[in-house]
DNA sequence: CTGAAAGCGCTAACAC
DNA sequence: GTGTTAGCGCTTTCAG
C-alpha cells in the first residue's frame, strides 16, 4: 500500500509551491501565465504517480460537492427507478453523482433527509416533493441551493424549477377516448392525496364528467397501504358499483393492483370493463387483453430535470427566473378499451 | 440568513474550549470524565442555537464519510431497484446514507465509479460486479474498506461477503418441474454473460438435461442490445426450434422480451409453448395465462447485504472470514407450465 | 476534567 | 509567474 500522496507532496518532489500545483490542476495555468513548460511537467509527473485531489478536502474548502441529492417517493417504482436511471446517467457525464433517497411522502423522513443532504453541501437538489416540506424547499433556495422539482408541484415554493406533465389534459383525453368509445359510467380510482399531480389528474376526469355530461365515481385509495390491501378495497369497490363499465386508474400501481382485483372478480377486459391506466408499465403492453395507458415521457422528463439543474449549477445563484415545464404524454390506445367501439357513432 | 456555527462559536459562548464540546457531542463524556453539569449545559445550548457539526470536516479529519456505495447493474431493473430500495431503508436507519451508480455491467464506468466512491472515502461497498473488476475490488478490500458483493460472485475476490441464491438447483427444479409437466423439448434462454450466476443458472440447466436425457436447446443473447433486438432475436429462436415445448429464461427482462416474442408468434401458453422465467415480477402474475416463476427472496438478501456490512463497519478490519450466503428461491408454479400436466405420471 | 494546538488536504488572497 | 500562508471545521494527542 503506497501512502495517499497529497498536493504538499507534489510539490515538494517537483521543488515548487502547492500554489502553482493547485492553479495547473485546476486548469487555471493560462489565466495565472504559469510556464508551458511547468504546467507539463506537472501534469506528467501527476499522471505518472497517480495523485488524485482530495475531494474531500476540497469539498471542504470550495463548499461544492459535485453530488446531486436525489429524491423520489420510491425507488422501487418503475416511473421513479427509470427517470433516476436517467438522471443518473446525464448527471454523471457532468461529472456528478448522485446521492439518492426515498421519501416514501413522508415529511418527517423528506425533511431529515434534506438536513443531511444539505450537511453533505450537496450541490443541487433533485426531488418529487411530498406535501409538507414548502418550508424546507424554500429555505434551502434562499440559501443559495438549486431546486428542481418533478413530477408534482409545490405552489409555495418560490425559485424551483419544474418538470411535470400535464395530468388534467391527460385524463381529460383518456376520459374522452372513452365516451369515444362508448362508455359511459367511468370510474377514477385514485390515491387519497392532495398533492398537486394528483390533483391535476382529478381535475382531469371531473373536467371530462361535467362535459360529457356523465355520472362521477370516484375511489380514493389511502396513500401507504400494503398492495393486498389496496386490492381489497378497489374488488369491494368495483363489487359495490355494478353498474360501471369502466375504469381509469391514476397512477401504475393502482393499476396493477386494479387489475389484479378484476381478474378476480372475473370481470373481462373490455367487455364488462373498460381499463385505463395513467402512466405506462411493461405489464400493460403484455397483459391480456394489453391495457390503454397514457405513457409519460420518461426520457424528456430526465433531460429537461437534470438539464435545468446543471444551468442553475453553471450560473451565478439567483440569476434567472424559474422555469416550470408541462411536457404532454402519449395515449397509448390498447385492447382494454376497445369494447363498445362504434356502438357509438 | 443565520451564520453556520462551527464548534468554535459554540465554545466561545460557553467559555470552554472546543474540545470538551467535540467530546461531549461524541458521546465520550462519560470516558472523560466531564460533569454532568456541563455536559447538559451543552447539550442544551447546542440544541438551542441548532447547530449541527460539519460531517465534510469531521470526514476530513476521521476518514469516514457514513456513506455506503452501492453499485448495481442497472436501477431500472426492478430487482435491483427492489433491493436498492430496501438496502437503502436499512442503511438509513443505521446511520449510512447511500450513493449509488449502474454499472451496466461495463468495467471502465464501473472502475471509475469505484474511484470516485473511493476519493470520496465511502465507508463500505455494496456491488453486483461486473467481470474485470477483480484487481480494483481485491485493491479495495486490502486497504481496508469493507466490501459484500451480490448478485454475482468474482472468484479471485478474496476478503468480501457474498449474498446470493442458488441459481443451479433453482433452475434444476424449474426443470424438474417442466419435466414432470410432461415437456421435453426444453430450451433455456440466456444471456451471453460469464458472470456467475448466470453461469449457475446455466449449470443447473445442463445437470437437468443430462439427469432427465433430454435434448439441449441453449439460446445467448448479447447483453446490453436493445429491447426490441432482444425480442426479435428470441422471435427468430422459437420460429427456428420448431420442436421446442417449453422456454426458461434467465432474466426477468428476457423473460418480458420473450413473453413480447411469443405473443408476436401468436403461440399460445402452455400448449404451444411452457414458459418459466428466473426472478418474478408483477407482471407474471397478471399474464394471461401467468407465468410460473422462481422468486428471489428480495427481503432477505437485502438484510442479509446490509447486516453483513455493518457488521463490517462496526468490527475493527479484517477480523472475521469472509461469509458465502446463499439464499434460496421459491418456484412459483402458476398456469403458464400447467398444459401438458398429467400426461406423464 | 479541561485547554492548546497540531493537523486532515486543499484553495486562494496576498506578497514578491 | 511563483511562493507563503491563513484558513475551511473538526478530532485528538498531550499537557496540565
Amino acid at each position: 500500500m503506497k501512502k495517499k500522496l497529497s498536493i504538499v507532496d507534489i510539490a515538494k518532489q517537483l521543488e515548487i509551491s502547492t500554489t502553482t500545483v493547485s492553479f495547473i490542476l485546476n486548469g487555471r495555468a493560462k489565466e495565472k501565465r504559469i510556464s508551458d513548460e511547468l504546467v507539463e511537467r506537472v501534469l506528467k509527473f501527476v499522471e505518472e504517480v497517480g495523485y488524485k485531489p482530495n475531494v474531500l478536502a476540497r469539498s471542504l474548502r470550495t463548499g461544492k460537492s459535485n453530488i446531486i441529492g436525489l429524491l423520489v417517493e420510491n425507488i422501487a417504482n418503475p416511473f421513479f427507478a427509470n427517470i433516476a436511471r436517467r438522471i443518473e446517467e446525464n448527471a454523471y457525464k457532468n461529472g456528478y453523482k448522485i446521492i439518492y433517497s426515498s421519501t416514501e411522502n413522508d415529511t418527517d423522513k423528506t425533511r431529515e433527509i434534506l438536513r443531511i443532504f444539505r450537511e453533505r453541501h450537496v450541490d443541487g437538489y433533485i426531488i418529487a416533493p411530498p406535501e409538507g416540506i414548502e418550508e424546507e424547499l424554500t429555505s434551502l433556495i434562499k440559501s443559495g441551493a438549486p431546486v428542481v422539482m418533478f413530477d408534482r408541484f409545490l405552489h409555495q415554493v418560490a425559485g424551483a424549477d419544474y418538470v411535470g406533465i400535464d395530468g388534467a389534459n391527460s385524463i381529460y383525453n383518456g376520459m374522452k377516448h372513452l365516451v369515444d368509445r362508448g362508455y359511459r359510467h367511468i370510474a377514477f380510482v385514485t390515491l387519497d392525496s392532495l398533492q398537486s399531480q394528483m390533483q391535476e389528474r382529478l381535475q382531469g376526469y371531473e373536467r371530462a364528467i361535467g362535459e360529457f355530461d356523465i355520472n362521477e365515481y370516484i375511489k380514493e385509495i389511502a396513500y401507504n397501504q400494503a398492495e393486498e390491501s389496496i386490492v381489497r378495497h378497489i374488488t369491494s369497490f368495483l363489487k359495490r358499483k355494478k353498474e360501471l363499465d369502466a375504469v381509469i386508474f391514476a397512477t401504475n400501481y393502482l393499476g396493477i393492483s386494479g387489475l389484479k382485483a378484476i381478474k378476480s372478480l372475473e370481470l373481462r377486459i373490455p367487455d364488462d370493463l373498460g381499463v385505463l391506466v395513467f402512466d405506462d408499465h411493461d405489464l400493460f403492453e403484455l397483459h391480456s387483453p394489453s391495457i390503454t395507458s397514457i405513457g409519460q415521457p420518461l426520457q424528456d422528463i430526465s433531460e429537461k430535470v437534470i438539464a435545468l439543474l446543471l444551468e442553475k449549477l453553471n450560473s451565478s445563484p439567483h440569476i434567472r427566473e424559474p422555469e416550470y415545464l408541462t411536457l404532454s404524454t402519449a395515449l397509448v390506445i390498447r385492447d382494454s378499451t376497445m369494447a363498445k367501439s362504434g356502438s357509438k357513432s
